[in-house]
DNA sequence: GGTTTTGTTCATTTTTATTTGAACAAAACG
DNA sequence: CGTTTTGTTCAAATAAAAATGAACAAAACC
């Protein structure tokens, strides 16, 4: 087997398990992993028929990875088919995932937890027990890291910049 | 609908969707929601009734938890049964899984890239074209990334415990 | 304008992950 | 001890996610 190919499958493997770490499908990896080694952009129809996936697959994995910004079309003179390309700029590949994925489920669970709170203050002064004062502490505390989370995203962005 | 009752689903909702995001079960974030706003450390059956899942479930979600940090055993004098109480010492639970679900990946995935450089090294050795150099270069770059990545857990770490 | 090529969409199928519950083991009780 | 309670394990069932492929649309070509 030649050494290209051998290449080619360590870099689809490996991309399918970074990928399948942040809870995106197989051939969204794979895909990815093919174009990363590829010497020039490739068709459609080379990436169905290289990895042996379906057109199915193969549209939607490209258009994710595009609504990443992990792959771009390159348009080649003289040829009609769309080709792609991988894109290594990986703090955008990573900002654009953050925005995507992430941002509206901290919004979402920054309303829960507010919400929490309340009801919290609600039971308390129903019942003006101890247990239920540390129930509101537990949720502020848990508020707390809620934010820190939060904060620390832009930070870590920034750290991948430079 | 009493109060505590309300709270009790919310903080259900909210710990699903959280361990979710991390590629865990959902059933591990209904036991630690639950936990999280019981005001007293529950048995096994109480975890099962209150979220009408299975004791295979309870039992399998809690020894997670438990390898977590997220959940301790307590033991409650004239009781019989375990008791488990949830846990909000957040940089020890991420801590834990960090190493026990992140390290061995990036590991792995650190050799695998050492082994792409040496198949990218001996591709241009073979062929010395312009594309194959490109190559090398590219896999270098994510081997930069990767360690990068590596470099940033302690980071992570460090940072949520002060 | 009609034909062919290319790419998208989505209902169905396949695969993978999670949950269930019954069988089993281990400990507590009398 | 034998019985009952409690907790674990794992094969089977169920649910959830992803892939397929055929039908459709859109653009390129002649």
């Amino acid at each position: 087997m030649p050494k290209s190919e051998i290449l080619e499958r360590e870099s689809v493997e490996y991309f399918v398990s970074l990928v399948q770490l942040f809870g995106l499908p197989k051939s969204i990896g794979q895909i990815y992993g093919l174009l990363f080694v590829s010497k020039a952009p490739l068709a459609m129809d080379d990436i169905m028929s290289r990895l042996g996936i379906s057109k199915g697959s193969a549209s939607q994995g490209l258009s994710l990875l595009k609504s990443l910004g992990a792959v771009t079309s390159i348009e080649i003179p003289g040829e009609r088919r769309d080709h792609y390309e991988a894109d290594l700029n990986v703090s955008r590949i990573v900002n654009h995932f953050v925005e995507n994925r992430l941002q509206d489920r901290l919004d979402h669970a920054e309303t829960r937890i507010k919400s929490m709170v309340k009801l919290a203050r609600g039971i308390e002064k129903d019942s003006d027990s101890d247990s239920e004062t540390n129930l509101l502490h537990r949720i502020q505390a848990l508020q707390k890291w809620q934010k820190r989370g939060k904060n620390l995203i832009p930070l870590i962005l920034r750290w991948l910049k430079r």
